[in-house]
RNA sequence: GGGCAUGUAGUUCAGUGGUAGAACGCUACGUUGACAUCGUAGAGGCCAUAAGUUCAAUUCUUAUCAUGCCCA
């Protein structure tokens, strides 16, 4: 019979809609009472599955399925997040190709254009992670913009500002020029460059004396407001206190003294542009020094500048000075050196320090709850190493910079009279009233604030406000806090540390009790994919060629604690192997006619392999539980691959070949019906693994029968070892040793596999005998035997050999060359007696003897006495071959 | 400069205070009525280096060396 291969694509795409379809993913109640509960890391709208989002999903999608078949109340909420920056550029470059400018279409316009835009393909991400299998609540999905989300973004603004946890300040911010807006200090990269270091002679005012400073940004010498030495600087002492003169510029500033200027430095003399360096800023401040700024918001020399230099770019500026500086001989030297320059992580362009008045989170507050939580294990981190690194941000936490200067987003609820107040309210309506108050007789004109909110401020409420928070719903009540959050370690300042502020301010729970923190997917070397370098792999060419079962179980199994995931295509292919492994097998059964046609009874089953195989199979029904319970998705999927592959498929089926053989019709009966019961038992702790595969199979198996269910809603197996068939077991573990013997003996001797051979005894002990004369059919077949006979026929086409302990003789039907077999059996005896004198070497230590526990002494006493046994038969053997 | 992680078979990675494991790759043989996207058998390791703790260290401690990441 031939059958036909598995067909993923269709398959998967069939599945896919009926689970929706039949609302399999909708959290439903039961008895328990016990619930669970993700939410997705919201993709941003721009965002197309890559690698990173197809591991976290993948691992969501296990724990989701996993405790929803152990039959917990389970949720798994989905949705997106509006992208601000990254939207609004993509907006603007799809209007600037029609040749349509942000400016002129004006904010409202701009943002109906987004919403469009947003409507047609800002939903793509979550079709691709249901093509992934992702079975989140669809129906639920929510979007950071929404305007239940919005509102709950608004009262948790406003209910900071009132309690002073949010604040307008007036400070030194990153300031992305190519944008034009302010960022956090977490969209700032730090990067190594090769840079200049000039060295510029400053003069002291009426002398003809100088200082050198040295500087990278030499363009900045226009809004210098004085030059710092440190006050131990011997050499220095006598100009502290005299103004200098800036060259070119020609305006003359203080030396000061600050201990901020470090004597090894340079020339331990500094420039101070309190405007435009976070360090100066702060020199600035405590001498009380003017902050002159020079740049204009998109990095262009401002009026502050000199003359001829007003409206050029800063690094131009910069050529342009250097120019002069060297012409005019104050230039010393250029030196190279490496530095850090910090760049946006959007814009990829060197971030300016820049003065502006900004909106901020006071997070040092926030975070104190936080960090208690965490300290108290209430939530948790793993691997637990992530603790710390959360810790370390934590304690040493800044002001967060929230509003940005762009148009998509929440638009701050914050209104100007125009006579120097703030109202921040709910609404427009709320603003007036308090506006009314304050201006009493006064007139005014009421304006809102045009900054909008950094989009991880939006995203921190996400665990409680995609559940309907500030409204009390019932899936506020059962499902916050979550259970666990999954999310890649790149985010954990960004995202993990602010939901724990913002949940632990606004709800009396945490917002999840765990953290799991996975790696970076690299590629097969281990470099970070990137498209400058062209390695990157795409989810969804894999998706379609291997289909999303064989990516799934690939990712899993490789997600191992605190390691990168290095994915490369052999692995995926190896993966797609194991499934059409298991549809092969399956197809065995249907060859046979295997039906599961009623429940098992597991007391009335007798067949000794199927009692082997129902043991074997608890045990890693217990190890995958196990394993998924404690975040070890690797150890699970190697446990249930080992299982399926080789204790399912190379031994069960093939022990179970004689038995539909032969003709023993209720023993017929109970293989065709076992083997499909076992079949069913590992769809289900393969389905949070490989979904679509197994209910695919589950449903040509017409398994619902039995079940009632469709997999995806069907219970997790919770068998329990049974202790009797502990017999049965070891008689089955017995025939594979004895088989494997017999196999590995004709491949030492070469000769080919297919031949059969004879069994004789000389011993009399008879253990092997009995079992084999119990099984003989089972020998026969799978063991290619002919026949056996108690006693051994001296023929030199026979051959001894050792199985569990006791000699055997093989005799085939030609002659034997016995002269590899005999060297082979040296080496093996040399062996036993390099393990056998190193035991005794250990006996005779008598500290080992009196120290080491009496099991693991005793231990080592049979295994001295096992292996010489082992080594008088061996010897045995080899005086035999002639 | 501070912190974290990693170093085990050719490769990717598990693992353990008391005889080193898997997958992939490799080698040989094989198309036997599920499966060549396969089967059978096999080769392959001073568990980074050094010192310490211990009766016993690949496993614990410390140092060193390499690699990667984060923070300043």
């Amino acid at each position: 019979m031939e059958f036909k291969k598995y067909n993923h694509i269709k398959e998967e795409k069939k599945i896919s809609n009926f689970w929706i379809k039949n609302g399999c993913f909708k959290p439903k109640k039961n008895k328990s009472n016990k619930k669970f509960s993700i939410v997705i890391p919201p993709p941003n709208i721009t965002g197309r599955l890559h690698m990173g989002h197809a591991l976290n999903n993948s691992l969501q999608d296990v724990l989701v399925r996993f405790y929803r078949m152990k039959g917990l109340e389970t949720l798994w909420q989905p949705g997106t997040d509006h992208a601000g920056i990254a939207t609004q550029a993509v907006v603007e470059k799809n209007l600037e190709k029609k040749g349509i400018k942000k400016n002129d279409l004006g904010r409202d316009e701009f943002i109906k254009k987004v919403w469009e835009w947003k409507e047609e393909s800002g939903g793509i991400i979550l079709e691709q992670l249901k093509k992934l299998g992702c079975s989140c609540d669809w129906s639920r999905s929510r979007f950071t913009m929404d305007k239940d989300l919005s509102l709950a973004v608004i009262k948790v603004f406003v209910d900071l500002y009132n309690k002073n946890l949010i604040y307008k300040d007036k400070k030194l911010v990153n300031w992305d020029t190519h944008l034009q807006t302010a960022i956090s200090d977490l969209e700032v990269v730090q990067k190594d460059v090769q840079s200049q270091l000039y060295y510029i002679d400053y003069f002291i005012e009426d002398t003809s004396e100088k200082i050198t400073i040295a500087t990278t940004r030499p363009e900045t010498m226009m809004g210098d407001t004085a030059v710092a030495v440190n006050p131990r600087d011997k050499r220095y002492l006598n100009l502290i206190g005299k103004q200098v003169k800036i060259p070119i510029v020609n305006r003359k500033i203080k030396i000061i003294a600050d201990n901020y200027a470090d004597p090894d430095q340079g020339t331990g003399a500094v420039k101070i542009t309190p405007a435009h360096d976070f360090n100066d800023y702060e020199v600035g401040k405590r001498n009380k020094l003017e902050i002159l700024n020079i740049f204009e918001k998109n990095g262009k020399i401002n009026q502050n500048g000199i003359k001829e230099l007003i409206g050029f770019d800063r690094f131009e500026a910069r050529k342009i000075l250097v120019k002069k500086l060297k012409e005019n001989g104050n230039l010393i030297k250029i030196e190279n050196i490496k530095n850090k320059v910090p760049y946006g992580d959007r814009s990829n362009t060197i971030i300016e320090p820049l003065l502006t008045e900004q909106w901020f989170v006071n997070a040092k507050k926030l975070s104190k709850k936080p960090i208690d939580i965490v300290k108290k294990n209430k939530t948790s981190f793993f691997p637990s190493n992530w603790t710390k690194t959360f810790f370390q941000w934590m304690n040493e936490i800044e002001p967060w910079c929230i509003s940005r200067q762009i148009w998509w987003g929440h638009r701050i609820p914050a209104w100007y009279d125009g006579n120097n107040n703030i109202f921040v309210a709910e609404n427009k309506k709320d603003a007036l009233i308090l506006a009314k108050k304050k201006n009493k007789n006064k007139k005014f004109l009421l304006n809102q604030e045009t900054d909008v909110l950094d989009t991880w401020f939006s995203s921190a409420l996400w665990p409680f406000a995609t559940l309907g928070w500030p409204s009390k719903t019932k899936e506020l009540k059962k499902f916050y806090p979550t259970s666990v959050l999954v999310t890649g370690f790149d985010i954990i300042f960004f995202w993990v540390a602010r939901m724990l502020m913002m949940g632990n301010y606004f709800n009396k729970n945490t917002p999840f009790h765990k953290v799991y923190v996975h790696a970076l997917v690299r590629d097969e070397k281990g470099q970070k994919m990137s498209k400058s370098k062209g390695n990157v792999i795409d989810p969804l060419e894999l998706i379609d060629k291997y289909g999303a079962d064989s990516l799934r179980f690939t990712l899993i199994s490789m997600a191992s604690p605190g390691r990168d995931v290095k994915l490369s295509k052999d692995r995926v292919t190896g993966n797609r192997n194991f499934i059409t492994k298991i549809w092969s097998a399956n197809n065995f059964l249907k060859l046979n006619n295997c039906k599961l046609d009623k429940k098992i009874d597991i007391n009335s089953i007798k067949l000794p392999i199927n009692l082997w195989i129902f043991n074997e199979f608890v045990k890693v029904q217990n190890l995958v539980t196990k394993n998924i319970e404690i975040f070890r998705f690797d150890e699970a999927t190697k446990h249930v691959y080992q299982f399926v592959w080789h204790s399912y498929c190379d031994w069960y089926l093939e022990f179970l070949k004689p038995v539909f053989n032969s003709k023993n019709k209720s023993e017929i009966r109970e293989a065709k019906i076992f083997s499909s019961f076992m079949m069913a038992n590992i769809l289900k702790i393969l389905h949070p693994f490989i979904p679509f595969f197994t209910e695919s199979v589950w449903e040509k198996n017409n398994f619902k029968a039995i079940y009632k269910d469709y997999l995806v809603s069907s219970s997790w197996p919770n068998y329990r070892i049974q202790k009797k068939f502990n017999k049965s077991q070891n008689d089955i573990n017995n025939l594979i040793e004895i088989i494997s013997s017999i196999r590995s003996t004709k491949a030492e001797l070469k000769i080919t596999p297919k031949l059969y051979c004879d069994i004789s005894f000389s011993e009399k002990s008879g253990k092997i005998l009995k079992l084999i004369q119990k099984n003989l059919n089972l020998i026969k077949q799978v063991g290619r035997v002919n026949d056996i006979s108690k006693s051994k026929n001296n023929d030199k086409n026979s051959i001894d050999i050792l199985v569990l302990k006791e000699k055997i003789s093989l005799t085939f039907n030609e002659n034997l060359n016995l002269v590899s077999q005999k060297e082979k059996i040296l080496h093996k005896i040399e062996n036993i007696n390099k393990k056998i004198s190193n035991l005794n070497n250990k006996l005779r230590n008598k500290a080992y003897v009196q120290n080491a526990p009496k099991d693991i002494v005793q231990n080592d006493k049979n295994l001295v006495k096992e292996l010489t046994i082992e080594d008088k038969k061996l010897r045995s053997i080899v005086s035999s071959i002639n």
